[in-house]
DNA sequence: CATGAATGAGTATTCATTCAT
DNA sequence: AATGAATGAATACTCATTCAT
């Protein structure tokens, strides 16, 4: 009957602690991982009480499930974007490491939970995140090597087969850091051992 | 005074049974992962009481490392004995990634204990498996890649580095399985991946 | 200064929604008992929001007391007028199981939060129940087992516990339904039962 | 490999413990209803430590089903025993209600727990209770009513309904206790009214 | 050595209630 | 008056570990 403070002010408020939830939960569960994570902690690190993460998400599991969504479409989006912007396919095979390297750097947690979650146990997660990054496994076949293919600077292959292993290679080398977090590998030297494995050789 | 002969039965007798209650624990590691995987179930599944795994663990942790030495011995020597019967780099490249994944295809729980440790969060468990295959990446490194280098069928690179990415991708495809366990990409795929890499072109 | 007018309709507005609160919360303890009642449920099923049923009650316990009165004075109101309508004391009795029979048949939900009160285990609940019901023994002890005892229709009995029998049975009858919701026994075999415990037998 | 302490021993502790564990479960059932019920207290109370109730029951729920089972059958024991060293069905009818009465107030707690579970709003434990107490109405309708009839004591009448409403009868009035625990009527009071009201008039 | 009962710290989840808007 | 976000106490259940037998 009585309308309270603006709907949208409302539903803002809502995204915005929506948002800080999930960020501590990256945090929280890229250290802890899913099954040693605390949700409770999880609810205090983001500034709440306990109980309010369940405002926001029903368990545990839907909170993972949202992480993987929204961390499936930022990778790909930050990604993409930055290799459409380059032309030449081998640019935009040194972009891809550039860019991944770029976003794991940025926020290593995030990075930590996805590979996790990739070579982890929990089967649901699995499939879910497959799901998820199925469109970055389409943009590195589809808009990297089947271009290159056909202007002939890349060999003759199977652009999928291709594109599982280079996602395969991307997400080992983008995630192996050392104690201090510093990654093993820079993305130029993984570009370029990717490319000499792709390259035709005129 | 005990007589010789049933002590040496005793200790045999220990060794298969902490044998055994290793087996199981790995089943149960690869299924759960470590923080899903419940001790008791362990030793119950190697076909002992709740408590009989304590007589040979002093802890969850301590079985873990032990798992874990075991494993990567394990691997290096089925790996390095069938390297070591070819010469050729290049074969040996190939029989690299064939005993690899035979490895995992014939013990799939161990080969998913392995990667879902080195992926996961547990940084003690990180260092330990890190440890134990230094040997690994050493047998990449100065039996495959510096004979390849210095007879001119490899390009020049740092071996540190290019066993690094050899051992990432190998870890990475050889455990990416589809739902019914079998692995989406052959050895010989990947192994043909890995010569374009690192040929040189002649 | 506000108008009358307004003032009572402001009156009247506050009763219909306290009467709808109370009615969800009827279906609700109904079906879930007190300690499985969720309140917040109960103002959502009313049509308003989480928060607004402690407009009305000051707590979940306040509110079951309120049922428990407007319950019990809407019972022995239907069961009362009904009964007042016959002479004979014989003609009461079975008056006074159809009529409770009918109550209950018409809102199930409120007899089942009756009985489920009666021989549950909050004890303030109980005794606000004693103390509502109160003229509902009175009733059946004056003005049915009363009369026919003076007139010979019924044996020599003390009416209060005579009373509290009869009422005991009602209740255990009333509400004992099958998992259709059908009772398992009908007024007037009840009736019957009773009146061949009281009549006398010249 | 090794026995441990007498199979038998084991077996018999292990009773003993779970029988302490139901007993300090009527009492919290009975105090708390079952929502209410805090199992940890259940165990402390059985002097044993939060978790041991787990080694016994798997949950809450299987406890109180265990409970429903074992009161069911207590009950009938208790009664039937009784019963059956009477053959006038006359005083089997006054025998129900002294056993009745006797039982419930040796052991209260278990008379509160069933009848808030006969009157209350847990589906599962009704249906377990109705089948627990189907022995119950078949040794009224079987050993008391149908001798009665067919010895021309009691008059005719359905067998299966009386026994419904006799079991309805003794069972709200052998827990209706006041608040000092005394029950208000007396097990004499109810048979004859009972008898009143099957008795044949000749 | 093997056993399995007992332990109790730890955790996800629920929900009555408060209160700023 | 109505709203619904935030709160935090409370609780069922798990499981690594201990230890008497």
């Amino acid at each position: 009957m009585t309308p309270r403070y603006s709907e949208t002010n409302r539903r803002q408020a809502r995204k915005e602690v929506r948002q800080r939830l999930i960020e501590a939960a990256i945090q929280e569960f890229a250290q802890n991982g899913y099954d040693g994570a605390n949700v409770n902690t999880i609810s205090v690190a983001a500034g709440f009480a306990k109980g309010t993460i369940y405002n926001y998400f029903p368990s545990k599991k839907e909170l993972m499930f949202a992480i993987l969504g929204e961390s499936g479409s930022a990778h790909f989006d930050f990604i993409a974007e930055q290799i459409r912007e380059e032309d030449d396919p081998i640019l935009r095979v040194k972009c891809f490491f550039e860019a991944g390297f770029a976003f794991v750097e940025e926020d290593p947690a995030r990075g930590q939970v996805l590979v996790s979650t990739l070579y982890g146990t929990h089967s649901e997660f699995k499939e879910r995140l497959y799901q998820v990054y199925q469109p970055m496994f389409q943009l590195v076949a589809e808009e990297i090597l089947a271009p290159g293919i056909v202007q002939g600077v890349f060999r003759q292959m199977d652009p999928a087969d291709t594109s599982v292993m280079i996602m395969t290679f991307y997400l080992g080398t983008a995630s192996s850091v050392d104690t201090s977090g510093k990654p093993w590998l820079s993305p130029g030297k993984v570009a370029d051992f990717v490319l000499n494995a792709i390259r035709s050789n005129q």
